[in-house]
DNA sequence: GTCTATATAGTGATAGAC
DNA sequence: GTCTATCACTATATAGAC
């Protein structure tokens, strides 16, 4: 791997580990085991090297939740995987849904950004129009319970971020090992599932 | 007011606002009107000032989650009002969620902290004893379908907690104005109540 | 109690040697 | 491409004058 990866691969690590603020250029560098201009000799600056890492984790983000599955699934099922195929994605990226939140929320261009990628994206719309006329079909045929589509995504939403948000806190106030960590992850990705669904079932 | 309760007050707007490690005792002394040297005078550190801040969130995001309500209402009246009084708390602090998590995430210190206040507090077991076995009394009941309490609170906090993460980033996304915003708020306390009462009917 | 001044350390970024 | 050296800046925290 060349030095610029490796920089571009540390920053990601730190990044979600640490956030934009509290990780600086220094440290990066030291972790990859060269001086800390080089990191600007590649990126220039810090923001840009952050942005890469960022803008590259938002599209996994995004592309994750509007998966398609199997087509002669039944309504139920098809949700239930593409709230699962969004919850895995976030089990190999635990920090992830923390780091997009976080900067988000702290830093108003970051959030310009996200509006330019998702509302202009023909493609992030065509998903989003396909999912909500397949929810007003269900409700009309009375499968479901009346819901707004953009309320059913964020409840998904809600839940499952939550599950990782939670999950390095619940483990550490209650002293809980690694591995039961990830018992109360499983645990917690079928109840999302079963809430959602039990929610919507008339 | 004194000077001393007038940085104690500056410095909660703009933690909450900016977190801590991009609020810094100078901008506080700035916003307050007086000297740098003057913070650190009545706090001696940064991170005491922000314990005193973050503590008393913290014991206020508890307290409103472990409100009673009126005890001639049934199950579902008791709940409604529980989780509205916890959202109505972060409606009141909207950054306040966003804080606690922020910090919890970032900064171990900070969860051992939260271990030691929780765990050992009889106040905050004897109300979640009292709640679960209201819990289990009407699952007993079949009033509602088996839950664990614990996951019962945890959809309850992910729902509402999101609620007021997502405010902004919403807001700003789809360029809406600040009443717009209220409007959100207000819909989506209503629906995450319905959520979660559906999800419980059996 | 409030100020000025300053010690100390860290940051992001650049210039220039090799 | 990688380094050393350094600049300009900001931060927290303290010492000491008033």
């Amino acid at each position: 791997m060349t030095t610029e990866e490796q920089i571009l691969q540390t920053a990601e690590k730190l990044f979600l580990e640490k956030g934009f603020a509290m990780t600086s250029t220094t440290e990066i560098a030291k972790e990859v085991g060269c001086n800390q201009a080089l990191v600007h000799y590649y990126y220039r600056t810090k923001e840009n090297l952050f942005l890469q890492v960022f803008m590259q984790k938002v599209r996994l983000f995004i592309t994750a939740f509007t998966e398609k599955s199997g087509a002669n699934d039944d309504f139920f099922e098809r949700l239930e995987k593409r709230i699962c195929a969004h919850a895995n994605m976030m089990e190999q990226n635990p920090n992830l849904p923390f780091l997009i939140m976080n900067e988000l929320i702290l830093n108003k261009k970051r959030r310009c950004m996200i509006r330019d990628y998702i509302v202009d994206n023909p493609m992030v719309r065509d998903i989003y129009y396909e999912f909500d006329k397949e929810i007003k079909d269900e409700i009309a045929k009375g499968v479901i319970k009346p819901i707004d589509t953009l309320d059913l995504l964020l409840n998904v939403l809600s839940l499952n971020v939550f599950i990782f948000v939670s999950a390095p806190i619940y483990t550490d106030i209650l002293g809980r090992t690694d591995k039961e960590k990830q018992a109360y992850i499983a645990h917690r990705k079928k109840l999302v599932v079963q809430t959602i669904l039990n929610s919507l079932k008339s």
